[in-house]
DNA sequence: ATTTTAGAATGAATCGTTTCATTATTTTAA
DNA sequence: TTAAAATAATGAAACGATTCATTCTAAAAT
């Protein structure tokens, strides 16, 4: 492969002076600069990122953690980064932590020594403080939380409204009559399970409805789980006649459950879900849902390293993206308040 | 940071021998070795991958380009990558090609200059020779083809037997009594799909149907691409029995549309997939399809890559990994056949 | 025409490693 | 005990760029 001394030498031009060609500096000749251009031209010369690498103690790439590309809220989080990234001539490397503190860390630790400008990370673990990610910054990369955030971290971080959509999400199903309503949650020790339960309930109490515990069921973010913890609403004596599931995997699981049980929704079992997944229509019933715009979240994380890297010193964002309700077909009226109508309107 | 040079002074060595600790050389007396390891520990030394591939004209990254991430096929492929690439210490630099040529050799032109050990690609245009790819074989990166493979590769490449799953979902949909069969395929300049074209055809033609031209529609990959061609399908005079999908997200829009003309999967018409994405079952009904195994595709793809870098001189791989067939719901045997006995098992 | 000054070009140092020829040390053989 | 052989350790060069102090050149001022 050329290099810049190659280029200088066809050039018949100082190595300096190329590299003053390459980088737009103003301080060469137009004759000068024309050999060098013509040069890379003909050599097909790429600048080694390597060298410039070394040499500037920083690369063009952007380190982004997730837990599981394969969970489909992920890619579009990825896909809105890495476009920004890419339209800034960043590049990503993406990483799957599992949710293992200790993948998580390994990967931080060495990929640090690349000296990237970027760390876009969906902590694994909220109760260990961000050691790594603030060594980071000490190095002179931009960091970014994303999704959840460990209480200590003081830095730029983007979520989505966890806490309002929720709410929303319920009101809406207390607005539809029902009184009965259960949520499925996601892990509690991730702030976005716990602030959706917290909008959850919000919600209910505003609207003076007491929460029995076994209506509040915390899970993985999966489709099993949803599955399962379903089940055991679905079996309950005071069977809920809604079910708030803290995002569409869940949602779905519920609607698997449901279907198992022989009832349906949304008739006997309203369901809501959260994310808004591209596949969520193509359920029966198409799935009522919170958009959290998974796309924007991840854009914004570059834009906010692109920035800082342009020198951006401005204080510490703290970006919360609205949610949006999507109302398709999974939520109704409860029975009881709907039966009559449904009859009329049925025949 | 730390660096080789401050371990080597800690250790009251040379700077050559901490590197040979650094890389296990046996040449190194016991007393030098643990003093070296110790100011490693104490220091919190991680060796600069930067100075490393410098020197060594290596990074231990592999650039991974797919179309798009946020097809949800594509995240198991990258995931099996990720992680035989992450097991034997490779990072992957994920890139979205948008099937789009140009903007895949932007990304390839760049990153070969961080010297990767890898390359796999599912290329954006079969058309185009491998240019760029071939680039990196020179410059002693291990390439894999997957999914796809232009006509003029010659090196190493994985794909999933796309033909025979098409032939054996034919068949499948063959057995239960389907003579009015069509298809709607992926963008038949794609290898992928003209395979699973001509998969379908040989079983069609081996049961002596003829098919009729407007029996095969052509579009994208897309749900949308799936329900549009569906729909034309739907209202032709001599309506298919039977549909066979060349992707899911093609089967999804097959179900979508057929739910909105007012039909229903599989009573009126029977739908076949291909891919087994992971949400394939929450519709209703729930998506008979063919599994492609994509984590086991992209996991083989990196072992290629590892092999490679270790030495490996075998000639060209051409890895083609079964299919297998999901049976699940929405397939069924079409109205003529089994009206009767459909009835009689309902009653 | 000469001096001053501003701008252009150069070349060496540097980043953090690995590698290898050279030198130093230890071990083995005589 | 000494010489030869084997093994350890060293230090400088190299990878490909950027940066900056220095030198060179051309334009401006006298």
């Amino acid at each position: 492969m050329a290099t810049i001394k190659q280029i200088a030498k066809v050039a018949a031009v100082s190595i300096g002076t190329a590299s003053n060609v390459l980088n737009g500096l103003p301080s060469v000749r137009e004759p000068a600069r024309k050999r060098v251009l013509q040069a890379i031209e003909t050599l097909g010369y790429q600048p080694s990122l390597l060298g410039r690498a070394l040499r500037k103690d920083k690369t063009n790439i952007i380190v982004m953690i997730v837990p599981d590309i394969t969970n489909p809220f992920f890619p579009g989080l990825v896909r809105g980064a890495e476009d920004v990234a890419f339209q800034n001539d960043y590049r990503l490397v993406l990483c799957n932590s599992d949710n293992n503190y200790l993948k998580e860390s390994a990967y931080m630790r060495q990929l640090r020594t690349y000296r990237p400008s970027g760390l876009i990370i969906v902590p694994a673990d909220l109760s260990k403080g961000a050691e790594e990610a603030k060594a980071y910054l000490r190095s002179g990369s931009a960091v970014v939380y994303m999704d959840r955030i460990p209480s200590r971290w003081r830095g730029d971080a983007v979520t989505s409204a966890h806490e309002e959509g929720a709410y929303a999400a319920t009101r809406y199903l207390l607005n539809l009559g029902h009184k009965r309503i259960a949520t499925i949650t996601g892990q509690l020790s991730g702030t976005s399970a716990a602030e959706r339960l917290s909008g959850f309930l919000r919600a209910m109490k505003e609207a003076n409805l007491s929460v029995a515990p076994e209506y509040i069921q915390e899970t993985t973010f999966t489709k099993a789980g949803g599955k399962e913890k379903t089940a055991v609403l679905l079996r309950l004596r005071a069977r809920p006649t809604a079910i708030f599931a803290a995002n569409d995997l869940i949602a779905f699981g519920a609607l698997t459950a449901i279907r198992e049980e022989d009832l349906a929704c949304p008739e006997d079992v309203s369901v809501f879900g959260f994310d808004n997944l591209d596949l969520g229509d193509v359920t029966t019933p198409a799935l009522s849902t919170v958009d959290q715009f998974a796309y924007k979240l991840g854009a914004k994380a570059a834009q906010i390293v692109v920035n800082r890297v342009a020198g951006d010193k401005s204080p510490a964002n703290r970006i919360c993206i609205p949610t949006e309700l999507k109302v398709k077909d999974s939520a109704c009226m409860p029975r009881g308040k709907s039966r009559s109508l449904q009859k009329h309107h049925r025949r």
